[in-house]
DNA sequence: CATTTATAAATTTTT
DNA sequence: TTTATAAATG
């Protein structure tokens, strides 16, 4: 698998390499030089146009680290580049290939310099960027007010919208939080004061990922070198993009216009992430001379279902229009089934699943889907009483767990202690430490300009200062012998003094202790520190239950999923529950008609 | 006085 | 299940 350890051994492709391509495919595969804009309709072969094309372009002589290839996750650039290694031998570790913010943070790294950035930066998550918006809304007094005023999450959701949008605050509460329009000024106040805080603690959230990238390819002779670097960029999933990674696309093909990009406007799904079918709309006229290539023939379903899918869209009033097609006939029609309620939903789907699992189809080969994770929620029950295995995608994730986040903060702290954040939580769990403690050492510590080294100087109150010692020895021990100690051996060590308190904190210990091992297993694959805590929180791995649930390779089980989760994926039975109005599409987004 | 514990309230989807 | 608020504790 590990094809970045094999030498370079060219292996040429050959012509019957690409035979088994449809005409359409192999178009897209081999075209030239130039903007190429691929209109892939579900099931279509996406993904595997995509890794031949790469798989031609370095047939065709380009080095495999002079491609940018973009996808929406990293296990799709994992599966693209090992089909694309199928065709033709190439050192896969070479391509610069991940998602937008991954590569952002490899570039920030190399070039953040120029733009004021150290390059020991840390990546806060979601759940960090709300606790710092949290306590920025504490401080400047917006917590107790006779209108009550936005809950962090919601706080950073906004943050968000605003950043990935390019609109002003008003237009966004406007028309995605009408609610919370009365708490502008208090807003606008927070999120300076929250730029203002995560610049002096060399801290980006994930906006800032793509913001920084963005800005980095203003600064004259860098963005040049970092578009110089590309012979081509590959996108997939284009129709699941926002504004800002539009501008960035634009910024790197100032100059060579090789660009590819993949998408369906059918299928765009994010835009409550500031996704926009603009830009899949709108590309042949960012880049003019596009070639326009079109997938419509389908592998996946039988004629009957997609007829279903291009009755739907036909109603669309913004696309791409194209008409899917599948050489699979079949005389069974898409089945709607009325209930009356929630149980007998529940009922009804149970017995169909063990109607066709008499009929030999093993759960693996069918599918729950829903919209929202709560809508299983009630089959669940159903299926743990007829004791049918199952597993669900989508749900919280190993990375969004307390004992986790707990362990991360102790190395977040070593890698970058201005990082007041994780400052926060570590000091949180001592014994007799408090909101008011952690302040007051903070600003001892900013004075002697965050040495750790200093920490042990700094005056705990008495109740606070056994536990306080023993974290000073860590910390100094851990920070003392810095790169010479393996990552893992740094996790091991902060267990050692972590796992103690496990059981103090919270209440059900035992998984959470398994999962602190996990842990140290996982960073055993990582040479450095900042790679594992980027990785961590720029590639969470799946949740928890993942190894909790004791997966035995041979057994079968069956698959619950939010439609989100299941994009790309296939099933031979699928079930969709909840298929009322204002869940399919969701009442939040059948406003106007560019949203439906 | 700050921290901890207890109690009540809330919760707009998807990663 | 999380989070804001109030009361109790050290």
């Amino acid at each position: 698998m590990d094809e970045s350890a094999l030498p370079d051994q060219e292996k040429r492709a050959s012509a019957e390499d690409f035979s088994g391509l449809n005409p359409q495919q192999l178009r897209a595969v081999q075209h030239g030089n130039g903007p190429l804009l691929i209109i892939a309709g579900a099931g279509t072969g996406k993904t595997r146009t995509l890794a031949y094309r790469v798989a031609w372009l370095i047939s065709q002589g380009v080095p495999p680290e002079r491609l940018l290839l973009l996808t929406f996750t990293r296990r799709a650039a994992e599966e693209m580049l090992r089909r694309a290694g199928s065709v033709c031998r190439f050192a896969s570790g070479r391509v610069w290939s991940g998602t937008f913010h991954a590569i952002a943070n490899r570039l920030l790294r190399m070039y953040g310099s120029s733009l004021g950035l150290s390059s020991q930066f840390t990546v806060l998550d979601e759940s960090d960027a709300a606790d710092l918006l949290g306590l920025i809304r504490s401080k400047l007094g917006y917590g107790s007010r006779e209108q009550r005023f936005p809950r962090k999450t919601t706080i950073r959701a906004i943050y968000s919208r605003v950043a990935n949008s390019r609109e002003p605050l008003s237009r966004v509460l406007a028309r995605d939080y009408p609610w919370c329009r009365h708490a502008e000024g208090g807003l606008a106040a927070i999120f300076s004061e929250y730029a203002r805080q995560k610049q002096a603690r060399q801290v980006l959230d994930y906006d800032d990922l793509l913001l920084f990238w963005n800005e980095l390819m203003d600064v004259p002779r860098v963005g040049q070198a970092i578009a110089e670097r590309f012979e081509h960029v590959l996108v997939d999933e284009y129709q699941d993009t926002n504004l800002i990674q539009a501008e960035i696309l634009q910024k790197l093909r100032r100059r060579n216009r090789n660009i590819t990009v993949v998408g369906d406007d059918a299928q765009s799904i994010y835009s409550f992430r500031a996704a926009t079918i603009r830009n899949i709309l709108d590309f042949p006229r960012q880049f003019p001379d596009t070639t326009i290539v079109t997938l419509e023939e389908n592998y996946r379903s039988v004629q009957p279902i997609l007829d279903l899918g291009n009755a739907v869209m036909a109603e669309a009033k913004f696309k791409y229009t194209k008409n899917l097609f599948s050489s699979r006939q079949s005389a069974q029609r898409p089945v709607l089934v009325v209930v009356r309620d929630e149980p007998e939903q529940a009922e009804v789907v149970c017995e169909k699943i063990l109607g066709h699992l008499d009929e030999g189809i093993p759960l693996m080969e069918q599918a729950v889907l829903f919209r929202a994770g709560y809508h299983s929620d009630q089959l669940e029950i159903e299926l743990v009483r007829r004791n049918i295995p199952f597993r669900k995608y989508g749900g919280l994730r190993f990375l969004e767990t307390a004992h986790v986040k707990d362990l991360i903060a102790f190395l977040r702290i070593l890698e970058n202690p201005r990082d007041e954040m994780s400052w926060f939580r570590v000091l949180d769990m001592l014994e007799g430490v408090g909101p008011r403690t952690v302040e007051r050492f903070l600003a001892e510590l900013e004075s002697r300009d965050y040495a750790v080294t200093r920490m042990g100087e700094i005056e705990m109150p008495p109740a606070a200062r056994e536990g306080f010692t023993r974290l000073c020895e860590l910390l100094l021990a851990v920070h003392a012998r810095g790169e010479n100690l393996p990552v893992a051996a740094q996790v091991e060590r902060i267990r050692f003094f972590y796992e103690p308190l496990v059981p103090l904190l919270y209440d059900n210990p035992s998984p959470r202790l398994r999962d602190l091992e996990q842990l140290q297993l996982l960073a055993n694959r990582y040479e450095s520190r900042s790679d594992f805590l980027a990785d961590l929180t720029l590639d969470p791995p799946e949740a928890t239950g993942e190894w909790a649930g004791r997966p035995r390779k041979d057994d079968d089980w069956l698959v619950l999923s939010t439609m989100h989760s299941a994009k790309g994926c296939e099933w031979k039975f699928v079930y969709i529950i909840h298929a009322a109005d204002g869940n399919i599409p969701s009442d939040m987004s059948t406003e106007d008609d560019e949203q439906v």
